[in-house]
DNA sequence: GCAGTATTCCAGTAATAAATGGAATGTATA
DNA sequence: TATACATTCCATTTATTACTGGAATACTGC
């Protein structure tokens, strides 16, 4: 524990890669970044079981990624940082240019249902200051709740057919999720499409755009 | 779903992740950052076999962060484009922080502990049980030979500083001598604090853990 | 205090990565 | 064509990492 500094600071280097360098605390790091979670829900989400995913996140946690708290009987974790979403988003673009796979994966995904370009944070931030848009989100209402953009209305996938008369009906409708690989955005999209609507998605999710440092607003 | 196509993003993005999480590979693409180099000059630089250094360029390669062509006999090796660098720095930048929150939290630790707070018996018992300490009688050779507590190595006081070496460097490191007023052991902790050690003292000393039918040992 | 629940700790085992030395593949030059 | 040279491939040993199931620990509510 000497706090000789060069050598201390490569190995939190090396320590900070290693935890990102695996899929399963990749997914813990985006499941987190929606909101505080306990070990439970977690380990539920990402289909580990809790011995696993508890291992996995103290290892995040040595890293300095990810922070936890108790709270009566549980340990809550969240993301440490913003920093660390920007991490993961350098991760991502230097993915998907790299890797022929995520490129075929993602086109396969998205490409037929939304041929129209999706929307940046600064476009929807813009359109949003004008109030010219409805902007949907169609997560699961706790995600919903425990953070989402400002200005959102909640309405998960589920529900969005038999809630198609809250929306007005003549303004263009933004929808969004978890993140760029969410398809429930992109199916909400053909939905309202099919309907006639004027639907675009955002181009990632509620974590990037909490990240970003943009106004987010939690509960009801 | 998306689960299935997420599952498979969150794959590729720890195979990059890989890519990175070696100290070997991230000296590589720094060196690589400054210009072409060919795997012979690579390994020298980086004090790596050539066979090795080889392999490790190839990983890189197959994690499209690296990109390689022939020039006459040599194969030179260049970074595929700058978003590979501006993951390192994301990197970098989240590690920093990482270092400085550790060090604070090791600092503040410290700070309130130095003044009070001993070990007690049932703690000590408890950290000696499960190897997690290193402890240490600062007392005379011949008091330590009289009887010691149990897993306990002697290092006389005045022969502390030279035998520092002796100590595992990351473990915590816990002093006695012979009672609660013994300022051996504080003088002790405090000279190892000053070594970056995470030193602590027994509340008491010998005596009282003979006394309370704790384990001891005799001689050597 | 006691039982119940959530989390973490602690082996042991299976899977994966790193390093090494020897052989094979390409490429330029005599 | 033969030869030297740079790199890659392959097989082996060694070291790390991921996962599992059974304790231990920490907290809640009675």
């Amino acid at each position: 524990m000497s706090s000789s500094g060069a050598k201390h600071i490569f190995e939190q280097f090396a320590l900070v890669a290693q935890a990102i360098a695996n899929g399963h605390r990749v997914e813990l790091i985006e499941l987190l970044a929606q909101g505080e979670r306990s070990v439970e829900a977690l380990a539920e989400l990402s289909e580990l079981t809790v011995t696993n995913a508890s291992q996995h996140l103290q290892l995040l946690r040595r890293a300095g990624l990810v922070t936890a708290r108790r709270s009566g009987k549980r340990v809550l974790y969240r993301v440490t940082e913003r920093d660390v979403m920007d991490l993961l988003t350098a991760l991502r673009r230097t993915a998907e240019r790299g890797v022929a796979e995520i490129d075929r994966i993602v086109q396969s995904y998205f490409h037929e249902r939304d041929t129209l370009e999706p929307l940046s944070h600064e476009e929807l931030a813009r359109r949003l200051r004008r109030g010219l848009v409805t902007l949907i989100d169609v997560r699961p209402v706790e995600e919903f709740a425990a953070g989402h953009i400002r200005g959102a209305i909640s309405i998960p996938l589920d529900e969005l057919k038999r809630r198609l008369h809250e929306l007005p009906a003549k303004r263009p409708v933004i929808v969004y999720c978890r993140g760029p690989y969410c398809v429930f955005a992109a199916q909400a999209v053909a939905a309202l499409r099919a309907k006639g609507y004027d639907a675009r998605r955002l181009a990632d999710g509620y974590p990037q755009w909490w990240a970003a440092g943009r106004p987010v607003a939690t509960a009801a």
